[in-house]
DNA sequence: GCTAATTTGACTATTTTTGTCAAATAATAT
DNA sequence: ATATTATTTGACAAAAATAGTCAAATTAGC
């Protein structure tokens, strides 16, 4: 079994490995501390921007990093579906679709 | 190969053959027919209420009705991101994952 | 127990979403 | 062809959701 935390645990940890306080990543984000904070207790959402300058101060994979961001907002648009499982089935089905054929509807 | 309409031409096409005109269809929803006549060609999302609704006044299939707008809605969260099918795949496994450990992380 | 770091919550600003309305256009019927 | 009805368009307003600030409260490390 694989892994599977949150971005924002993600964030602290490495946050922390490189023994950097939030004062100091906030500053470089140019938000408040307080909102790093709740990033990082998953208790708010970043935003794309936000994700890439992490990546960059943290030394994480971008790509990584944003496909981890993306799937979380992603689960977030279903988080209280039922249908949520059988949405996400469908969008992945519209989704090759799309990509084969490279043209609109 | 399967059928992929927008959520707007379905309501659209059954609309119509029901001979219905979009003044008593958004009556029935209580917003103005400039809307309905926006969802139904894509300029605007609908919400859930009105899905709901739209299923019961149009006898489509609501569980199907619903399902479709959370897909669409999902691709909407994506479709400007490079990394938007990965980020379903990924979105995927994390759901299989909650879905396995009905728990807190 | 001090001091610095983090968390919490009340509040404000900005953006997005949802809607109205009226005028323009398109379709239908006479 | 024109009158009538239906639909579309776009400018605008209201409401809801998102992003942020700030200061006080709490927690963690000396």
């Amino acid at each position: 079994m694989k892994k599977d935390k949150s971005t924002g645990k993600i964030l602290r940890e490495k946050r922390e490995a490189k023994g950097l306080l939030l004062r100091q990543v906030a500053a470089k984000l140019d938000i408040d501390t307080a909102i790093l904070s709740k990033i990082e207790r998953s208790e708010r959402k970043a935003n794309k921007k936000q994700i890439i300058k992490l990546a960059e101060i943290l030394d994480l994979n971008e790509e990584e990093l944003l496909i981890q961001f993306l799937s979380e907002r992603i689960l977030y648009e279903i988080k209280d579906e039922e249908l949520g499982s059988k949405a996400l089935k469908a969008a992945e089905q519209k989704m090759k679709y799309i990509n084969k054929n490279k043209s609109g509807n």
